[in-house]
DNA sequence: TACATGAAAGAGACCGGTCTCTTTTTGTGG
DNA sequence: CCACAAAAAGAGACCGGTCTCTTTCATGTA
């Protein structure tokens, strides 16, 4: 059984389907009289218009498409669920899709919403490295905002944090109160298993966090900033972590965790090791989550406007939806450091 | 610029439509000569089939509506990670809509997931009482299944955890160890402000575990078990906390909380009480967060089975989907507690 | 050579809306 | 009372696919 149609509504309300679809879909003139009569057939067989078929004339879907790595990352909860409500109240629905952080997903992903017409994505790009599939999309017509990471070379509109702003000013503050051996820890894999180039980082946010890092180092001679990659999940981090520490006197006094996942791995392996926060490390983590409130001490963290960014990526699209704007801005919002006590003095202080 | 159609490349291809769209949409039997030379031309000017076209004469849009109160709340996130992932293995993408909690968004949104013809819905019922938005879904022939909650007297299919049956086991195991006083705090509000009857609860998850709470008290004498409502956000927990906790003598000697968020008020308020956990208080809390493994001590928690209870919704979405099998079964996945130290003896031990 | 057989290609209806163009009805003014 | 404009209703094309039905053409066999 199929669900009642325009024809069906007009046979029972006795005009032809032309009429009965000015009633229903709100356009054109009709008499009162009519209109009455249209959409008391249209309740009484319950009618429900096709949003599909709609879609197929007017060439919109009244859809968005977003695709961001990991739905089950705070972070980026937060920040879809910002964007399907100012989505929303613009009368959007949203098509959302993981892309598990692989390149090659996130293009199925891509090709599929692009299928499906979508009016307009949301995309954080997987691998910064690699656009094609991005260009296609702008290619298609169909308007980009990028989040929290930007594809490089790409002129399309953006949202992202001042990750690598932010990533500097709390490495400088670690080397202001005497730090001198700093570790990094990211969960992004290279193919050597260790870190020697930027351009081994395909994850925008994080690539720009650790030129931050690395660029307020730069020039120091007795400082040795340390990047460690791979740190995948709380377990990995944690094991990591607890053969960085113990090179004994040569191990790291601070450390930079780039999630708060990790976060949380780095601190349980500095307890599990015994290892005093902040007297003998010191430990900042990306991200605000609520674990690090509750640590002993508190964790000194950067954090993320999750909400705004998706907010704002959201505006960012539909503007350029409704005026058909080009223009590739991009909109960076601050992080903001809050210090809890878990960073201490360094040996040069 | 409208996107190349079956037309156009059949243009191209100097072949009719019909032969096109055979190879196209890879149906039917065309010859391999022309099979090349219909690709080719599609390559060539960059054809994408139009899902939206293709779900108007299949009636399949291959599209699942997944309805939640509030994405951003990592049970429901890590549920709809796991759902899509399922749900994408099997070729469906997944429409995503946030009720915010609210009854009249939850409508909203079914009923334009309705419009946009999805070949399935996975809801989590706002107010079990009321279900005529449900039967809607169930009355349009789209295959249903509940989420988390199941709404009174509606035969569809569920997946739920085990609330009543885990509430009412650590009740009894606090009541074991001595307790006699024990509140449990929810999220849910009601009219008064107050909690009175099992009645005013309207969310399904909720109402079962306070049932299994209060049941877990019943016939005994001298155990006062108290539902505290409106506890909505850490802040407001805390507070709710912190005027129970002031009572005295007469405070509970043990709270329950009905999500993680909760927990972390509780536990907040505790600490700044100078509330000893778990001496003078005992915290349990549903949701094994981040923060409860931290804490000192650890706090003892109901662990639900958000990834599981996700996968079983989508399997079972899709299998009603494949077979067309209406029946309404009911799946009970069992939560698991978590005994970390936050529970002590009561004062009666 | 003639004819049955079946594969390959084409023609055109259909899905459920929107929208343009035409026809009919209504209402107004001379 | 009729002309004429404007409003209301109808007819039918169209969007981009799928799919049925028909036609064409090559192959095999008697």
């Amino acid at each position: 059984m199929r669900p009642p149609s325009v024809s069906d509504v007009a046979r029972r309300a006795g005009v032809s389907k032309a009429t009965a679809a000015r009633v229903l879909g709100g356009y054109g003139r009709v008499s009162a009289a009519i209109h009455a009569a249209v959409s008391a057939a249209a309740a009484e067989i319950g009618y429900r218009p096709n949003e599909l078929a709609r879609s197929m004339t007017t060439g919109r879907s009244d859809t968005i498409g977003i695709v961001v790595g990991d739905i089950a990352n705070p972070f980026f909860a937060v920040a879809v669920h910002a964007m399907s409500q100012v989505l929303r109240a613009e009368g959007f629905g949203v098509l959302l899709a993981n892309s598990a952080e692989s390149l090659a997903e996130e293009k199925a992903a891509i090709d599929t919403l692009l299928g499906r017409r979508v009016d307009g994505m949301i995309v954080s790009p997987a691998d910064m490295r690699e656009s094609s599939h991005l260009r296609a999309i702008v290619d298609s017509g169909v308007p980009l905002v990028q989040f929290d990471r930007c594809a490089a070379g790409l002129a399309v509109a953006g949202v992202t944090a001042d990750d690598r702003d932010v990533a500097a000013e709390v490495t400088h503050m670690l080397i202001r109160r005497g730090h001198r051996r700093i570790a990094y820890f990211t969960a992004c894999e290279t193919d050597s298993g260790r870190f020697s180039d930027l351009e081994e980082i395909g994850t925008g946010s994080v690539r720009e966090r650790i030129a931050g890092f690395l660029a307020a180092g730069e020039g120091l001679e007795d400082t040795a900033l340390e990047v460690v990659v791979g740190a995948v999940g709380a377990k990995r981090a944690q094991s990591l972590a607890t053969e960085v520490l113990s090179r004994g006197a040569e191990a790291p006094t601070a450390m930079i965790a780039s999630d708060s996942t990790i976060g949380l791995g780095l601190y349980t392996a500095a307890r599990a090791a015994g290892i005093a926060i902040p007297q003998a490390l010191s430990l900042v983590t990306f991200h605000d989550a609520d674990w690090t409130a509750i640590a002993h001490p508190g964790i000194t963290v950067i954090s993320q406007p999750a909400r705004r960014l998706g907010e704002e990526a959201a505006r960012m699209l539909i503007r350029q939806i409704q005026t058909g704007d080009g223009t590739c801005a991009h909109r960076v919002v601050p992080c903001r450091i809050i210090p809890r006590g878990s960073v201490g003095d360094g040996p040069v202080s």
